[in-house]
DNA sequence: CGGGGGTTTGACGAACGTCAATCGGGGTGG
DNA sequence: CCACCCCGATTGACGTTCGTCAAACCCCCG
């Protein structure tokens, strides 16, 4: 357990969710508060914990109020495939299929407190609370991308451009979930629960952070990540802010357009 | 273009779509009529189009009922990763927030026809076909587990297991859609698709596919595969049919659970 | 003063990519 | 009907990335 994430008297725990679902569309007061009343049925978990199961029925809806987790799989033979990484303000369980069983564990990356999301979704779905509605969709759509853009970095980039592109989105989310700024933010994560996410060894993950610091493009400490030149480092990846992907400085030779 | 899809006087072209949706779910007999009158607006593509660019606003939601297309996305620099395929039987741009950028491409892998969705997605929607609502509600959630399993591949599978592992899977969906048999189904895609989808080189996967052809686990030709020991290949892969992941016939040491 | 988890390092090997040439089959124009 | 062509499949040689093994190191804590 890096991270250091003290207890904090938290004057508004349930912050980050209000926070992280106004950046998808306006809430209307109401919602806001019903969003800040959930406060109920508040569960606590330490790292390594399993949140949720996988392959059992599905889940009730749930927030993370604060700490790390993440969605992942296990081979019977112990590799684990690390899917998206849940922060403070992300759900998980929100919207499926109701008897259908869960498609990934979640699990506790550090100590984690969790509130019933429940009456925010029924209130969205009831038509009670439109801007909740569309912030839901807009949570879907966003988790989307970042699952496609995952994949990207598995499939076709390298583990140089793959821990660069991961370490922006992580800064992206931290900064609007309002827990770092442009360059700055919290890490607290072991270097295996890295090579996990990035379908990279621990040791290799190793030698390419060391190479990144080596080049000053990033720093590292105590559960402190920061993002010396964030321009460099988007250039490497090929990271892309939201907007229409795929610009094209150049091209390869081999994948021909048929047109 | 490989693939050989004979225009073929379809006495029912809906079929897959019909029979693909029915396995998540009863239909109404209204349900599935409204389903066959889908067949207006029909469209054709030929290999290589694009059904859908990236990041334009959302289109409109269609249903594709012959020929194979896959979602992907295109690096700058021409790298491509192929994040699934739709088969005929299969949607796309179904369920999604109303003006949002489409998050990848739909290309046709072959030529493809489509038809409009909208009438039946509205049906279900509107809570006036519950059995089609069960049905996309289905869909969604298979989906998912198809990019998850995907992401498995790419993240923490050898080329070895990763094609054992797609062909196993394209076996599965192919019989459900009636295009295919326990064992044989078409498979019109070239070693640079499947490179592309599975986050390997063109060489890699021709080699890969060599070596499961010498073991006698599968034969291809002329755009038709053959699993000869679909157990075989399910052990190699890891591949389970949809019941609860994770077995456990042995185990790493380097993933110590710390519970 | 130990101890344990996480990080770092070196040496080595296996998996996978690149380059480039060849092959093979189906389509096409003569 | 046949020669030619083009695209995709195949093969070999070689280079790089990345994984494995194992040891050392570091730091925080008990």
């Amino acid at each position: 357990m890096t991270g250091r994430l003290k207890p904090r008297l938290a004057p508004r725990p349930l912050d980050p969710v209000v926070r992280r679902l106004r950046t998808l569309g306006p809430l209307s007061e109401a919602e806001q508060e019903l969003l800040r009343t959930l406060s109920d049925r508040r569960e606590r978990y330490t790292t390594g914990e399993e949140l949720v199961p996988e392959g059992r029925v599905a889940t009730k809806p749930r927030f993370i109020v604060s700490g790390w987790a993440c969605r992942q799989r296990v081979l019977p033979d112990g590799r684990r495939q690390i899917f998206q990484f849940l922060l403070p303000g992300d759900g998980f369980g929100l919207p499926k299929k109701p008897s259908s069983p869960e498609l990934a564990a979640v699990v506790a990356l550090t100590a984690v407190e969790t509130v019933d999301a429940e009456p925010a979704l029924e209130a969205a779905q009831s038509g009670r609370a439109p801007g909740l509605a569309r912030a839901f969709a807009g949570v879907q759509q966003l988790e989307q991308g970042l699952l496609l853009d995952h994949m990207v970095r598995l499939g076709r980039q390298t583990a140089y451009e793959r821990v660069a592109h991961f370490l922006l989105e992580l800064q992206r989310r931290l900064e609007i979930a309002g827990l770092g700024d442009s360059q700055r933010f919290p890490l607290p994560l072991t270097q295996e629960i890295l090579a996990d996410a990035l379908g990279l060894s621990i040791v290799h993950v190793n030698r390419t952070l060391q190479q990144l610091r080596r080049e000053r493009l990033i720093e590292l400490r105590s559960g402190v990540a920061i993002l010396l030149q964030p321009q460099l480092l988007s250039g490497i990846s090929d990271f892309r802010t939201g907007g229409p992907h795929g610009g094209a400085p150049f091209r390869r030779v081999h994948t021909a357009e048929p047109a």
